[in-house]
DNA sequence: TTTTTTGCAAAACCTTTGCAGTTGG
DNA sequence: CCAACTGCAAAGGTTTTGCAAAAAA
């Protein structure tokens, strides 16, 4: 989970695509890389780096996860992001269309195109002079439910 | 740094009214809880356990810190926000009326008037349904300069 | 006195690192 | 073959917990 700059998202919907991006790169498709790089395709959210060791039936340790999530994060297939108090959350960045909407009352996490975000984004320019990225940590907030709970007494 | 149900913000604005407010609570103004509190109101930003606890001469040790640092965000009188991978940061609540805003190149925090943000709510809201909060996790993003300098090549 | 709070020690939790051995290309 | 990678063990940084002793009211 280097914190480091990011490198630019490299979007691939298949093994075979990250497969040849690691190789791309200068990288060794092991074992424990491919069981990685599955466990993402498969999750298809994202997900943390001990529910990808557990789903991995011991092809790879927990360390030799968060090795392979590190390494494909500086190459840029992959991207973590932080919900609430819990561990960080890894995905593709095949998926760097979505932003996500953490629910800080019930736990829920939203997905949105992250166009969605973009008139949220220029009120923040003009506001603070910041360009927002929700990408890295994404909104937290009250889903319209919870809200909904909080306003009705 | 319980994640539980947020208690009403208390505003204080010196030890006074804090003490005030913790016995109201029927708590005790100790050594260790007068030193946390004295530590927040000078620093009069956000600053993390192991910053007060240094601050502190021994005073208090770590762990006493966190344990009144947790005790006054049950009561209302504290919160804390994330920034990046850090540790957590801790301020009084009567600085609710600031949200921070986080530069991820270079480090800076801006505090604006959380009245700034209410436009970028309302966007986040009519995009997602979402009542986004900006007060535990605050938006991350490029200050004005940082996003200058990518711009540029 | 009585209940709260302290502070040490130890653990929990998530993540990283050192290093010797293994393996993919 | 040999650099890249693994996996164990051990550590890192942050926060929490158990418990007996101390202190506030």
């Amino acid at each position: 989970m280097t914190v480091a700059p990011r490198r630019p998202p490299l979007a691939v919907s298949d093994l075979d695509e990250a497969a040849d991006a690691v190789r791309a790169a200068g990288g060794r498709l092991t074992t424990a890389r491919r069981a990685v790089l599955e466990a993402l395709l498969a999750a298809g959210r994202p997900v943390s780096a001990e529910q990808i060791a557990d789903g991995l039936a011991g092809r790879a340790p927990l360390v030799s996860v968060y090795r392979n999530l590190d390494w494909l994060e500086e190459l840029g297939l992959v991207r973590h992001i932080h919900v609430g108090h819990g561990a960080g959350l890894y995905r593709l960045a095949a998926e760097a269309e979505f932003e996500y909407l953490v629910c800080e009352r019930c736990g829920a996490m939203s997905a949105v195109d992250a166009r969605a975000l973009d008139r949220a984004r220029a009120e923040i320019f003009k506001a603070a002079g910041y360009e927002a990225r929700f990408d890295h940590f994404p909104v937290h907030g009250l889903c319209a439910g919870c809200a909904g709970l909080s306003a009705a007494p």
